[in-house]
DNA sequence: TCTGGGGTCCTAGGACCC
DNA sequence: TCTGGGGTCCTAGGACCC
């Protein structure tokens, strides 16, 4: 057991959407559920979470919803109800939030860090556990580490329903041959170009040379790689509130559209929803952003800084002026429409890379 | 297989200025 | 004339996460 110490622990519901849905229609119970897009699998759209027995099939995250009908023609599918996981996902932050002395930054509908100093971390984790499950009728998984970076990869291993502990002492034994790719923050790309620096396993990236790698990717993510295959990272829980960059809004047509003035009517509509959510900020738009992907999948991306605004039409005549640069005729598949608001003064900027997946 | 939607941050390169 | 060096701002694109 030994003397209270700070710990971080991640909290990771499991298979957080599906749950949901089964939670209020308990005859999907045990059944092949698939969530995503409209709910219909003839059209495009991509499976947003699927239940174990979805998975059994082959079924997984970001998978086209005509591929995953394919491989489960059994299945039922749902489409993805945001209110609803918004309503679940306030009632675990809740339930974490009211653990005595505990920090908790929210991660996402499903994941949040809590830091807590005890003697005993399992106790704890199984105690979030309990909680959790009381008040919301949701299973979750619990990762115990001694830094974010340990305690969120720690979950996966605990992965349905249990608890891990990964710390300094246990780390390289156990992830040290494991790919690169299985550490948070390292994707297809980065670990392919690794694999080129003759580096395949988090051991070989915890000793890699730090020239080598800041020569590939940079001073800030050169250095950052090294540190995520140590396990290194903030060993405290940043609970302050988070303010957020930017709004955006995108849509893709069912069927490719190349009429002009559909385009502009669905820019119209995209930044009167984004202007929605800019407004419940109170901060003017500094920045607006146009994406394009033209079929078959070519996707392009305009901007503009704008003299700091809040009016409405304003700011949508940025969006439209933008529009006048898409290629006149071409098909296009997706459209999309961002603003970045100005930063409060005094506001936290951010502080590791991963912190944008946050 | 045929590829959603909402975010965040990093990097490269050009423009511009002194 | 055959061309510096550094800093900052801006844009586009890349990568990752859930």
């Amino acid at each position: 057991m030994g003397e209270p110490r700070r710990w971080v622990l991640h909290v990771d519901l499991d298979q957080f959407i599906a749950a949901v849905e089964v939670l209020r229609r308990p005859e999907l119970a045990g059944r092949q559920v698939v969530v995503g897009g409209r709910g219909d699998p003839t059209e495009r759209g991509v499976v947003a979470t699927a239940s174990y027995e979805a998975r059994e099939l082959g079924v997984g995250s970001g998978m086209p919803l005509r591929v995953a009908a394919r491989k489960a023609p059994e299945a039922v599918f749902l489409p993805v109800d945001h209110a609803a996981y918004d309503a679940a996902s306030a009632e675990v932050m809740a339930t974490l939030r009211a653990l005595p002395d505990a920090r908790v930054q929210v991660l996402g509908w499903d994941e949040a860090f809590v830091g807590a100093t005890t003697d005993d971390p399992e106790a704890l984790a199984q105690r979030i556990r309990a909680d959790v499950l009381e008040r919301t009728r949701l299973h979750c998984s619990v990762g115990i580490g001694d830094t974010t970076v340990r305690a969120k990869i720690a979950t996966g291993f605990g992965k349905p329903r249990g608890v891990l502990r990964l710390t300094r002492e246990n780390w390289l034994a156990v992830m040290g041959d494991r790919p690169v790719i299985d550490l948070w923050g390292v994707g297809r790309r980065i670990s392919a170009r690794l694999e080129g620096l003759g580096i395949g396993t988090v051991r070989e990236l915890a000793h890699a040379d730090p020239e080598l790698l800041a020569g590939e990717f940079g001073p800030r993510m050169g250095p950052w790689y090294r540190q995520l295959g140590r396990g290194e990272g903030a060993s405290e829980v940043d609970d302050t509130p988070w303010v957020a960059r930017g709004h955006s809004r995108e849509h893709t047509f069912q069927e490719d559209v190349s009429e002009p003035e559909v385009l502009r009517d669905e820019v119209r509509r995209l930044a009167a929803a984004v202007l929605d959510d800019v407004a419940a900020e109170g901060r003017p738009v500094v920045r607006v952003g146009l994406k394009v992907r033209y079929a078959p999948f070519f996707t392009r991306t305009h901007g503009r800084k704008i003299p700091p605004t809040s009016d409405r039409e304003e700011a949508t005549r940025a969006w439209l002026a933008l529009a006048e640069r898409l290629e006149p005729g071409r098909p296009v598949r997706l459209l999309g429409v961002s603003a970045e608001m100005a930063m409060p003064p005094g506001s936290r900027e951010g502080t590791t890379p991963t912190r944008a997946a946050w």
